[in-house]
DNA sequence: TTAAGTGCAAACGCTTTGCAGTTCA
DNA sequence: TGAACTGCAAAGCGTTTGCACTTAA
């Protein structure tokens, strides 16, 4: 399981706030890929008093430590933010329903190896992987 | 060489027009990934009348008629165009200077085969692949 | 001739920010 | 106590859209 946010922001010597911790209970509490609103949504639900904008403050401050990830998927302008697991995965996303899985496997992994020994110009951080086409449910239509 | 933007719309069923033709020009003449705002600051020095909006819509039309691709890089909410070069490519994305290179290879291919092979509930499209880390001058500094 | 494209300006939607008040450590 | 965080409302910014006019075919 993953830590609570207490847990987590001490790690990082960042102070523990309501807005934070709503922030990271919500995100723990789904698979899903949200965005920053639909984030506040959950948010509101326990605590009227806590703004839009403290999400957004909570979320970067999240992907500044390392410990939640924003997605660009599709050709949206949108952000999606989930926690940042570990084992590194990329996203599929359905171009006809909108639906997004994970797909995880030793891909991404490969990618930077492969850049690593290729390119030793360039040393990769962060890998964003998005593949758009249709899910099984869009492509038997 | 890339086929000039007349040869391109008309292969399309689209009419040629002043704002298309000056995008397209754009883009062939610049290896670089350039914002809309950018092509517009070009096109508009080779003619003053034509409008932001027109280069959105320009952009947007080659985009689908897959002539064009659109990015987002960096964890950025701006695209970046740029000509849909029929061999795949991904990007590299430098988060200190912000320098963006392609790198060519099999590697967006071998995604798709992975993705066909293992993952049989998906039809994979298209594949944006960014790699975000330190370019060569700014990895030695 | 006329459907399609355009310039302009205003609207849009997601995100950020300035500020005065509040809270964590 | 004081630096950090917050709510609120307003601004920012890339992008889209409505409309009257123009143009490609």
């Amino acid at each position: 399981m993953t830590d609570d946010a207490e847990t987590v922001l001490r790690r990082h010597g960042q102070r523990v706030t309501g807005a934070r911790v709503a922030v990271w209970d919500v995100l723990c509490s789904t698979q899903d890929h949200l965005t920053a609103e639909a984030v506040a949504e959950r948010v509101v639900a326990v605590d009227k008093s806590i703004n839009l904008a403290s999400v957004y403050r909570s979320l970067s401050l999240f992907e500044e430590i390392g410990e939640v990830r924003q997605s660009h998927l599709g050709s949206d302008r949108t952000a999606y933010w989930e926690i940042g697991h570990p084992d590194e995965h990329f996203h599929l996303v359905c171009r006809n329903c909108g639906l997004v899985t994970h797909h995880e496997g030793s891909l991404v992994q490969q990618i930077v190896d492969h850049l690593t020994e290729d390119h030793h110009a360039f040393v990769p951080e962060r890998v964003e992987l998005t593949v758009t086409g249709l899910c099984h449910n869009c492509a038997h239509d």
